[in-house]
RNA sequence: CGGGGUGUAGCGCAGUCCGGUUAGCGCACCUGGUUUGGGACCAGGGGGUCGCAGGUUCGAAUCCUGCCACCCCGACCA
């Protein structure tokens, strides 16, 4: 175990906070509920955007910025929009400060300087992209019109967590406006599909893709597709979600379009967004007692290389060989060759750093041609003939990611767990978690009991899986197929 | 917003109950030496508005009053 890291059995949230600190991934700020993203953690999330970005691109969209700002009256176009967010919205209602003339080198805000119309720090962007919308979209010519924003936004959350829930994080947010309903409903399931593959794909792990209930909508939804996560603690994580948002968004900002039979109509919208809170689930689904385990598909670093036990000429000149073979295959290398620290401490600095693999590069090695490597997410080592180090360390990282997706697909999979009854609801719940298959009888009022009841809420129907019909876990009314429920972040 | 906790060196903490020399310890840092295949050791050294503001007192990290911040657990939420 490694110093100063809380075991996950001993306190799992503990341990997250731990990671994040000493991994150097963020830190709480001076400012309540947000948090500074530091340089490795930062970069983590670059490699993330790096990814989606390119997704998002090759299906058509183009990025564009919107102000972070939105004054009030755009805000409450949408009605249940506005409602939604109305209770953590930080608001501007001034924009000057004077001297206190109370309190020698204080300040104040300055009450003449109060502005007209109140700004409200976007929670989401909907309100002033769609009025935005109405001037850039007059005919069906100007469909579909496929925007995403890279930005921060601002919920004034009661409680935190580092990346899980902060007051301000970072995300992206796409929207788009769509001639008909049939295409915006494919393009909501289109972004759904690319979030699942990226977190599959990248983030190696893996998702369940399901519709929210009408209760766990986003605020001026008429669909929410999600998809849901499973953490090591039994926990469920909404890792993303893309909203069919019908004509709700058209008709509070009255964006018409004329079609090709000179008729004017409300153009169709979704709306999707993934958040930073991608890097709680990607460390809360991999990482372990000894710190972080990055996927190599988006570590920052992929291979250190560690001198042992110290560097000296003929080491070095090996090891520049190495780092220009892995290079040339476009893995990302560091040498750390820092005279202050010996091997051990640098083995268990890396570890939790999370580097997928380390190769130890020693003079009894280089006797023998060979190298030691190991690998971070299983812990395993072996020797390896320095010819060729670069193809074994390529395929070596593969499979890591593989394994990485593998190990967690088994683990949420072993969760899933069929129940019939409210007593076994509650059981399995308590003694492993994850999530509850069951049966429900369709109504908010039955979600909101078992909710009230166990603390887990469904977390989505999902769309692929089996379909059965059968009855109500709590009320035994008709069911025409299984959902999920959890826990939940 | 309710409950609990914390605030003393960069980090982690002791000291506070019961006021009293110069506020201490471990890690980290600096210098020198010995070491070096899984978190080295020895010696020496630097670093503090004790969260903030008042008050009590000859004397406050310690007692009293007020405030602030952050963390954890709940309710709310991505």
């Amino acid at each position: 175990m490694s110093k100063g890291i809380t075991s996950q059995e001993e306190n799992y949230s503990q341990w997250y906070t731990d990671i994040v600190k000493k991994a150097g991934l963020a830190d709480h700020s001076a400012v309540r509920g947000c948090m500074v993203i530091k340089p490795t953690g930062y970069a983590i999330w670059e490699n993330m955007q790096k990814q989606l970005d390119k997704m998002f691109k090759e299906t058509g969209h183009v990025n564009a910025y919107f102000p972070l700002f939105v004054p009030k009256s755009l805000f409450e176009a949408e009605e249940k929009n506005a409602e939604g967010f109305a209770k953590e919205c930080a608001v501007v209602t001034h924009y000057r400060l004077k001297g206190d003339p109370n309190e020698k080198g204080k300040l104040m805000v300055d009450p003449e300087a109060k502005l007209e119309e109140e700004l409200i720090v976007r929670p989401t962007s909907e309100a002033i992209i769609w009025n935005t919308y109405r001037d850039w979209i007059k005919s069906h010519r100007d469909l579909p019109l496929l925007i995403n924003q890279w930005a921060n936004v601002v919920r004034w959350e009661m409680r935190t967590r580092l990346f899980m829930r902060t007051a301000e994080f970072l995300w992206q947010e796409g929207h788009t406006a769509h001639s008909n309903e049939k295409e915006a409903i494919e393009e909501t399931e289109r972004m759904q599909d690319i979030y699942a593959t990226f977190a599959e794909e990248y983030m190696a792990m893996p998702v369940i893709k399901g519709k929210k209930t009408e209760s766990e909508r986003f605020a001026g939804a008429t669909e929410t597709y999600t998809i849901e996560a499973l953490m090591q603690d039994g926990k469920a994580l909404q890792a993303g979600t893309s909203h069919f948002l019908g004509q709700n968004f058209a008709k509070a900002f009255d964006v018409k379009f004329t079609d090709t039979n000179n008729k004017e109509s409300y153009v169709w919208s979704t709306s999707w967004g993934v958040s930073t809170r991608l890097m709680g689930g990607l460390i809360m689904t991999h990482s372990d007692d000894n710190g972080l385990v990055l996927p190599p598909k988006l570590a920052p670093t992929q291979v250190v290389i560690v001198p042992i036990p110290k560097a000296n000429g003929e080491i070095n000149e090996v090891v520049d060989k190495i780092v220009d073979q892995l290079k040339a295959k476009n893995i990302t290398a560091v040498y750390d060759n820092d005279k202050k620290s010996r091997p051990g401490f640098k083995f268990a600095e890396n570890e939790l750093k999370g580097i997928p693999v380390r190769i130890g590069v020693g003079k009894r090695d280089l006797e023998n041609n060979q190298v030691e490597v190991a690998r971070r997410d299983n812990l395993t080592k072996e020797m390896v003939n320095i010819d060729g180090i670069a193809e074994y360390i390529d395929q070596l990282l593969e499979d890591i990611q593989t394994n990485l997706f593998e190990k967690a697909k088994k683990f949420r999979d072993d969760r899933i767990t069929k129940v019939d009854s409210m007593e076994e609801f509650e059981s399995v719940l308590e003694s492993k978690g994850g999530f509850l298959f069951a049966h429900w009888d369709g109504t908010a009022d039955t979600e909101q009991k078992i909710k009230e009841l166990t603390k887990a809420t469904i977390r989505c129907i999902p769309m692929n899986m089996e379909i059965e019909e059968g009855k109500c876990v709590l009320t035994g009314k008709p069911s025409k197929q299984r959902v999920l429920f959890a826990k939940a972040y």
